[in-house]
DNA sequence: TGTAATTCCTATCGGATATATATGATACAA
DNA sequence: TTGTATCATATATATCCGATAGGAATTACA
């Protein structure tokens, strides 16, 4: 499962993705909007700054954008971003591998093998679906 | 990601899908063999035996069988028992339905429908992947 | 120049969960 | 009756999760 910090950063980009108008989002309007706590929101936002999913303007008339156009911004960006490896597994995870401890030959470990497989389906459904996608969803 | 119990209850399961004696697998060997502590492991198996995936024997030459044919065993299964939900969202779950909190308005939920999309792909590696498949991947 | 709006930073906090370990009770075979 | 297992319960410890608080820094605008 993600976390709440994983679903609430996917429902404040989608978001800010549907923002037709050219004016940056406040975390505030956001938080309303969207019914996620302000100042964890605020967090997380900060987060996904330092991750270059989005930027920000500070000061009055500020406010959040996305970092990049909103069919650039895939959900498993998101999700590494803020909740790390898609895979079930670390041993089976691309960005995030990490060895089992107690794995004693990982080249013919079934549980790897399988879980690659999930971890490929996994990336294949959430690395082509953009926020664009997701906005265009809606109708 | 699954939790350490989740990974090492598949590795005990599918440990004892490959013995082919008759005689039931002591939490001890399962330990030693597949590098898990005995008594953390002691405690899953409990629990998989609370799950009906395997019965118990106790006593002297005691010890667990899985509870079906290794091939009815599904990895879904096991984890569903250990780890609760393969959806990443509660409100996408079919076994662990629960609904977001924050949600105003399910049915229109971007997020829900791409994670539904997800579920469906895991489920369809996992819910198809057996014991027995993961026993005769090794050769 | 001052004030309001906004992000940014750091600290805190209770509660839950993860990963075990320890101790002893219970069941059963030989 | 002894040794081997599982079973139950309690404990420990660390870490993370979800959230909140207070104030510093930055900027627009009157």
């Amino acid at each position: 499962m993600l976390s709440q910090k994983g679903r609430y950063a996917l429902k404040a980009l989608t978001h800010i993705a549907q923002q037709t108008d050219a004016k940056p989002s406040h975390v505030k309007a956001i938080a309303e909007a969207q019914n996620i706590p302000y100042k964890f929101l605020e967090a997380i936002m900060s987060e996904l700054r330092r991750a270059h999913l989005v930027v920000s303007i500070r000061g009055q008339g500020g406010g959040y954008r996305l970092a990049r156009a909103s069919d650039e911004i895939m959900f498993s960006d998101v999700i590494r971003a803020i909740d790390g490896p898609l895979a079930l597994v670390p041993c089976a995870s691309v960005n995030f591998y990490q060895r089992c401890e107690d794995c004693t030959d990982e080249a013919t470990c079934v549980i790897r093998r399988v879980m690659i497989g999930v971890r490929d389906e996994v990336n294949e459904v959430l690395g082509k679906t953009s926020l664009a996608d997701a906005v265009n969803m809606t109708p």
